[in-house]
DNA sequence: CTGAAAGCGCTTACAG
DNA sequence: CTGAAAGCGCTTACAG
């Protein structure tokens, strides 16, 4: 109710409410004296235009739409914190979206609510949308076809060369520690992933397979549940009867659980057994031995998916935005758990 | 440009947009058969309202802002959690403020921030506000005075009635686990915190001195920093020379930093030293020995809260919201790192 | 129970 | 460089 509106501006500076918008959004358009006087006035009552206001006339909201499948794995989180830092540099505010927690069985009903959840995101009139989605499948991408605005995959990698995206190559991460290890006289190389098929696991598993090929080695992957507390008889059962020389694990909390079982049986880390993990969480350094991790700047990937999306929503017509597609640089932190 | 309108809508069914938009907003007042006629076509079409138009006609906005001070703790985002499926289910959206993760050192200039960051927020035009704020103050207090919507303080403890909010008793629940290990023959009773002062964290060393206080026991507060580093480098100085019987410490990952320190000089606990955290985070149990912890349902929480907020905004001017100031039930997962 | 019309607070061609 | 006016897509008294 005591809203200021663009009206008591005008007001207030003698104008019309016209040129009162005009400061706001083409300022080179309106003479630097009037300008001045109507800026010293909006900041002295303190006016912000209404955004639904705003967004109803100019069709733009300034708003963008953040699509993540849950906030409580560290990683996403991490993410979204990097997107909102630079929406808040870029003048961009957040709707957040968190997508089906449930009906993970049924394809069918997962899908079905995810064409539920696009329309309430393109009805949310948003300029654009960050979308994270680890288990993005090509179902997943036709429905982006119908999306009437930018949409970046963030960390959701996907071959089609035409959707932009931010991500990093698991793919060449996971060939390279791979082949590190081989290279330093390791043969017995385990990959340790979930049962549940995420999309950037497997390009880690792809990754392993090649550099293990390569040296003409038997590569073998286990398969446990995400569960710590499932995972933890796997891994255990598995280990009293052989253990690899590494083990690469595909997510760091997997890999402590998997420490924490060795140790129970007494087999020494790193002696007798290395282990690796992926996205150097807090886990890998509470973890005793502190684990190594590739590490995955998780916050710039953030920040690199709003920024692709600003220049995507902010392109004029003709323009074209080139480089649509970016990798974000990992690297390996070496901690205890390797020789 | 493809966007049905509800133009599209009201043709398409031959009748006036009032309707449609009745059949959206007040379906009683609407004939059965021709508010079923009209939903059929809505769902036909797919027809969304356009949140702007619908916002700004209604000066409703069916969003929600959520104001957190960042994600990355898993306290917080699992909160959003508990907040977003609630949200859902209520047909709210979110607008998800990331608050200063800068200018800690100045409290002036996180002030004038926190300001700055209000304006936003109401000029956003949501019709409600979860606020989350772990360094919450009587400043802080102040400013909510000037919000024009209903905030709901969320994890965020304050002593003023009149001020909606959802949290956690930790008083009282520093206090039940200070005395049960009193109750339970230890005497030496250590409580570790950071340095820097949240609000929930010094409800917890009020507890736990009122417990000591009763029982005649020398109370002993360890501060230290909240980083990992940091912070074991303090662990190791003072467990070189004495350890309690029990530590009981503000934070999980905390706890886990200082078994780990205690069981690098060969300080056995739990016959030795007793630890106890606080919020069952995933860093309790993949710690070893697992750690017992104050379990603090904090997806509930957010639930919660967002009940709270839902009720406040949705209250006809007459009726008053009652139970203003809920708490959520804690409860202690004992694991090995007690005896 | 339904329609015509005003209005929500802005933006942006169009004149001048 | 500035103002008057139309319009963004809805909601909601007000008549009927």
């Amino acid at each position: 109710m005591n809203q200021i509106k663009i009206y008591d501006v005008a007001g207030a500076a003698g104008v019309s409410l016209a040129t009162v918008s005009r400061v706001l959004n083409h300022p080179e358009k309106v003479k630097p004296a009037t300008r001045e006087k109507i800026e010293k006035i909006i900041r002295e009552l303190g006016y912000k235009p209404n955004l639904n206001a705003k967004g109803l006339a100019s069709s733009k909201s300034t708003t963008v739409a953040v699509v993540v499948p849950e906030l409580t794995r560290s990683s996403i989180a991490e993410i979204v914190n990097g997107i909102a830092d630079c929406a808040t540099r870029r003048g961009y505010l957040l709707r957040l979206f968190v997508a089906g927690r449930n009906n993970y069985d049924n394809p069918e009903e997962q899908l079905k609510a995810e064409k539920e959840l696009w329309g309430t995101v393109v009805a949310s009139s948003v300029d654009g949308v960050l979308y994270i989605n680890d288990e993005f499948t090509e179902e997943h991408e036709k429905l982006l076809e119908d999306v009437p605005m930018p949409v970046v995959l963030t960390n959701t990698p996907c071959s089609n060369p035409n959707i932009p995206q931010v991500s990093i190559d698991y793919y060449r991460a996971a060939y390279g520690v791979t082949k590190e290890m081989i290279d330093r006289g390791n043969k017995k190389i385990w990959m340790i992933k979930t049962i549940r098929n995420y999309a950037m696991n497997n390009l880690k598993v792809d990754g392993y397979l090649q550099a293990m090929k390569e040296a003409n080695l038997e590569p073998r992957i286990i398969e446990v549940s995400g569960l710590t507390e499932r995972n933890e008889v796997s891994f255990k059962e598995l280990l009293q009867k052989e253990h690899p020389d590494v083990a690469i694990v595909v997510r760091d909390s997997m890999a402590v659980s998997f420490i924490n079982v060795a140790r129970l049986l007494h087999i020494h880390i790193p002696d007798e057994l290395q282990v690796i993990g992926f996205q150097n969480t807090r886990y890998a350094e509470l973890a005793r031995p502190k684990l190594t991790s590739v590490n995955t700047p998780i916050y710039e990937m953030g920040e690199k998916a709003m920024d692709l999306l600003t220049s995507l929503m902010e392109c004029e017509e003709d323009e074209e935005v080139t480089n649509i597609k970016q990798f974000i640089n990992y690297n390996v932190i070496e901690r205890d758990s390797i020789k």
